[in-house]
DNA sequence: TAAGATTAGTGAGTACAACTCACTACAAGT
DNA sequence: ACTTGTAGTGAGTTGTACTCACTAATCTTA
């Protein structure tokens, strides 16, 4: 600005340029939202000019799913190993839920990008983004479907409906925190989602009066053949 | 085109215009989405310019915002009067679940509408839009509700979680659907969401085997009780 | 019926952002 | 030192939301 156009022009290796331009733009897209970003601010930040950026990227929207790759691509390495130290299927559950929630907590502003400006798009099906996010949700699907070989869930619910009720419903109920409102109670959510779906699909219910009235009555019936009155104690 | 500007002006009464506007923009906003829609060509379709359109509407967004407080206006008729025709939570339930979905089925493209370019944007909560869904999902917490309060699905759980699992799973299974992909088995979805969130909320779900082990203890209590041996019929 | 008031409608702009392209300048290879 | 590849430039073009001073059709009132 001061001094007019004497700039000294810097020149970076592809590489090097290409991560500068998708961190700036991570970071403008979060603070502005996808549209209300100008390509040309993302450029003034890294003191280039537009056209530079359209040498790397074809399209603002190309740059958008490029961040959104790198988002994911650093979320995958620890998600097989934290998964692989916890048994049972309802645990394990418990545990890709949890995850998700401690994500959506922890970048809100790429979440909100994610929903809205991407999955929502025409071409979405079809970009790599939409392959890594199937390959995110299918952690879950593949946890279900263990469940119900292992006998602990029913098999009568399609598994991608429960994905989408999982998914969705977090989705829905973190909206407010991902717009800035409030806050996302990771724990407590994690497991009302669990008790859900769980109970919805888990073959052997609490049904906590059932069980209490089979233990009575089993008690009952040992005093009874240990030659007791039924009544002996009751009073 | 073809005779140079010597077009008649033709005046409309401010009702009739803004109805006519309304109903233009609706159908070009689901042909081509909220973005790919130009005012101009809203106003090229009924030969008026884009000027007089700016006079009715104060931007794109609220005509856009009008276009769907009107479409609600249109849902709620036959709501509540559906509703009082059936008793039991959850048969209450699952009309509440059956009738989105056939709207979702029914409306697909102004469902987009809603989901994409409405309930993502910033200042969402404060537009009447908002207000009008509240009204909307809030029957499906009212039917919550009574099901608790008449004993037929637990309490442990917040309604809000329950509601957001219900409509953010719809509108997640339904994504394909609405953008134009495969078909909706109304029917057969609402009949695995009731039976996924009721044996998640039931107060007494089958439980099958417990079940029997009851009726089988019991059986040997009163047999004991008339002075027979607990073994007498056990071959 | 004619003048004045009201307001529907016009169309030529402005502003701004995505995207393009012919060109410049820097660095490496020979 | 000359050539060549390419990083970077910046002045465009295009398209669209939105504005505003003005025009003309209709209504009101004498």
């Amino acid at each position: 600005m001061s001094r007019g156009g004497a700039r000294k022009i810097v020149r970076l290796g592809r590489e090097q340029r290409v991560a500068e331009i998708l961190h700036a733009a991570r970071d403008l897209f979060c603070e502005k939202g996808y549209e209300a970003a100008a390509v040309a601010e993302i450029a003034a930040r890294l003191g280039i000019v537009e056209g530079t950026i359209y040498k790397y990227f074809e399209s603002k929207r190309e740059l958008l799913l490029k961040v959104l790759e790198h988002w994911y691509e650093e979320m995958f390495g620890d998600y097989e190993r934290d998964l692989a130290a916890v048994a049972g299927a309802r645990q394990r559950l418990r545990l890709l839920i949890w995850r998700h929630l401690r994500t959506v907590r922890e970048y809100p502003l790429l979440c909100r990008l994610m929903f809205r400006e991407v999955r929502a798009e025409q071409d979405y099906r079809g970009t790599a983004v939409y392959a890594k996010n199937r390959r995110y949700t299918q952690f879950l699907v593949d946890v279900l479907k263990e469940g119900v070989e292992a006998g602990e869930f029913r098999d009568d619910i399609p598994l991608p409906l429960l994905r989408d009720m999982v998914y969705g419903g977090i989705e829905h109920h973190a909206w407010n925190y991902i717009c800035g409102r409030g806050d996302l109670d990771v724990d407590r959510i994690a497991g009302q989602i669990v008790l859900v779906v769980c109970d919805g699909v888990a073959l052997r219910p609490v049904a906590a009066d059932l069980g209490r009235e089979t233990q009575r009555l089993s008690q009952i019936v040992d005093r009874m053949e240990r030659g007791l009155s039924p009544r002996a104690e009751s009073t």
